[in-house]
DNA sequence: CCTACCGATCGGTAGG
DNA sequence: CCTACCGATCGGTAGG
């Protein structure tokens, strides 16, 4: 009666799993009963627990990556600019809330040549806040006393800590933490 | 010619592996090889892993609390009873860097109890935010539209990350980073 | 603090 | 997807 698992059923459920317990706290035993499987039966979907972490992973920093590539191109005022890069950023964590988590708590444990590329990313993805920030203090829309490059990481640390905190049972909605959020962020820049 | 190693040496080197490979990615072994020693020598200074956890993790979570009960007792206004608040949780954060980034980010692994005490530990922690920053709004330091129990939570969020990003050897001191931080949250308040 | 272990669990494979 | 494994490593103990 039960269909069969799919490989994606198979990286959703590790996203889970790596998300709430950890990589190293997460054995293919316990993936694998996730699924009502034997941790055997998994070998058939994926080569191995490293590149479960790897799917799991790119997964969540191409997205990332496609927003800071939309807003980049984008037109509009450096403030407009900035509301699309938070609000875009806060979207993509509610909707892959354990991608994200895993991506911003397990990627150290990446095998070296994905994890040099995943800093590699989240360096070209902070040069982006960072651009917007340089452009809006130019044209006089952010403080001028701003130093652009602090300001960046300031701004994805409140915007990163939301997926370890936020629940969707939770008793505020996500539309209103984002708008709060972005007002808080605003406040800190304007 | 090397002295023996304390329980203090055992303990210090666990936050140090804890906090870069985290708990699950630390073996005894990998610990016991940090000091120099066979992981079977660990077992007459600790009782077993688990408690070297909890003894790394009680010691950042002994700091902040000090710092809340200190905040809490202390007279001035809204905007000084943050000022300590932040410059404060900063400090412990540099001196204490492995601790936090432990307690941050591997307190879930605790056993259940010590668990439970640490996310209560925190509920209060937040609440001494929490209740600055009601003062400050009542008597109109900070923005009357704020939301106290969101705004905590930013703030938090901005000086947790701090021990993910910080490394002493960086090219920025930790009294500029500090005093920047201080000012971004300052602007996101009044 | 070391020698010498222990049972349990780990990631993974061969073969069907 | 399961049966039946494998060698390596895990946290931990007994005894000195």
């Amino acid at each position: 009666m039960t269909t069969p698992r799919t490989k994606e059923d198979v990286v959703r459920a590790a996203g889970r799993l790596f998300a709430e317990r950890g990589f190293h706290g997460t054995s293919m035993r316990d993936l694998g009963s996730e699924l009502g499987l034997l941790s055997s039966s998994l070998y058939s979907h994926i080569s191995g627990k490293d590149q479960l972490l790897v799917e799991v992973i790119s997964r969540g920093a191409g997205l990332f990556q496609a927003l800071a590539d939309e807003v980049g191109e984008s037109e509009g005022t450096a403030a407009e600019r900035l509301h699309h890069l938070v609000t875009g950023h806060l979207h993509i964590l509610v909707e892959y809330l354990d991608e994200a988590a895993t991506f911003l708590n397990e990627a150290r444990f990446l095998p070296a040549p994905q994890h040099d590329a995943v800093v590699a990313m989240r360096d070209r993805y902070e040069a982006t806040y960072r651009a917007v920030l340089e452009e809006g203090i130019a044209d006089g829309t952010f403080r001028s006393d701003l130093e652009p490059h602090l300001t960046a990481i300031f701004i994805l640390s409140v915007l990163n800590a939301f997926a370890r905190w936020y629940r969707p049972q939770g008793a505020l909605g996500s539309d209103e933490i984002i708008d709060r959020m972005y007002r808080f962020i605003e406040d800190g820049v304007q």
